[in-house]
DNA sequence: GTTTGAATGAAACGAACGTATGAGTCAAAC
DNA sequence: GTTTGACTCATACGTTCGTTTCATTCAAAC
């Protein structure tokens, strides 16, 4: 239980300062402050700095990636042609989903995803794994279907526009929270303007070559 | 002509490496050296990191906020209640002109923007002046005339998904090349793509509450 | 009771960082 | 010819970083 401990707390104090400070600005010092833990535990449970966001950021993606898998073979089973706002609330909806799991823990899962993606240290780049390949190209070929016409470069640049976008509440935190709008708009609130929006800009027409 | 000539190739080099590794993976000593000057030279010309990081983001987002302006009235002038595509394209096709500007120095350009927006260091996030945010709210304005019936909050969130989206392309540079995708997919397709992408996404009915 | 091995703790290592200092350079002003 | 002031240079300072080392703890196995 103590080892596991340890090792646990670490986790979690990693995942809330990585989310909040990025790779670059987070030390292993803050991290074993923060998770009261010893500074040479880090090297001890995991080797190193980069390993330690490695393991943060698969414990964090990893259901993620299990429900936009789920969500996909849900749709398929009930037809091989979903509609696109139906793929983009499976894709989209359990990057939100997180959001709202722990009681206030969870607000910052998602945070550390974009974080990750975005983060422009080299190490925040080298982890990810085959699963995540493999859930986007699955994604990427039921779009195609659904969306004929489309050059599989603009449909491409259309998958990151949605990645972009789920981004977007790292971005108000990252900014002083502006003035007259509650800045924590609720996961749910979020959750679903983004889908509307995510959905109208996935079903745009081809741009005329 | 020797001074103005070390800062500016300060400023270049600043520009290149915050672009491409973000504030805290930039060190002053590696800016001075790409840039062929003395490492007491950031000190002397800028005071300090974050001031070189502040003034190399000014230059670079000064005539970006004036296409912005200058494309908002030229459509203000026409018309009173410009239509949502000419206004995305008035926002957001400025962040794609400067990427063709320079020869290949321009495709830096917006990668330093979306960096600052994105940097988790606080550094990234004091400089941003007066000029930004009323462009910004002279849009909102606009949208908001042309996009009846969408609460403040929701448009509010749309129009972050506009910046988002314009961050896409460094999202891919990130990451590793896509294998069987051209990764520099010419600033002009992206530049047409994202107006595609964002007039629909702008123009979805309200979500229902 | 002794041994074992995983886990923790305190301390130190070398490297890299941002910044500061003071001497040196050189064209223009006088 | 001298002085001035903007600029460059080599160097050093103090801090913080990721990592390593080695002694110590402590429950379980023998």
């Amino acid at each position: 239980m103590a080892t596991t401990d340890t090792r646990t707390q670490i986790l979690d104090a990693a995942e809330h300062l990585f989310a909040e400070h990025g790779y670059r600005g987070t030390s292993v010092r803050a991290i074993t402050k923060l998770a009261g833990a010893n500074l040479a535990a880090v090297g001890y449970h995991f080797g190193s700095k980069a390993e330690l966001m490695a393991a943060a950021a698969r414990r964090v993606i990893e259901p993620i990636n299990a429900a936009q898998c789920a969500g996909l073979d849900k749709l398929l089973a009930r037809t091989p042609d979903p509609p696109v706002g139906e793929l983009v609330e499976a894709f989209a909806g359990p990057l939100f989903d997180e959001m709202r799991a722990g009681d206030e823990g969870g607000a910052r899962t998602s945070r550390l995803i974009v974080t990750i993606l975005s983060d422009p240290a080299e190490e925040a780049r080298s982890w990810t794994g085959p699963a995540e390949d493999s859930v986007r190209e699955r994604y990427l070929a039921a779009f195609a279907r659904a969306l004929p016409g489309l050059s599989p470069q603009e449909l491409r640049f259309r998958m990151r526009g949605i990645l972009a976008v789920t981004a977007v509440d790292r971005l108000e935190v990252h900014q002083q929270p502006s003035p007259g709008c509650a800045s924590p708009v609720a996961g749910e609130a979020a959750r679903r303007w983004a889908i509307t929006f995510l959905t109208a800009a996935m079903s745009a027409p081809p741009t005329r070559t």
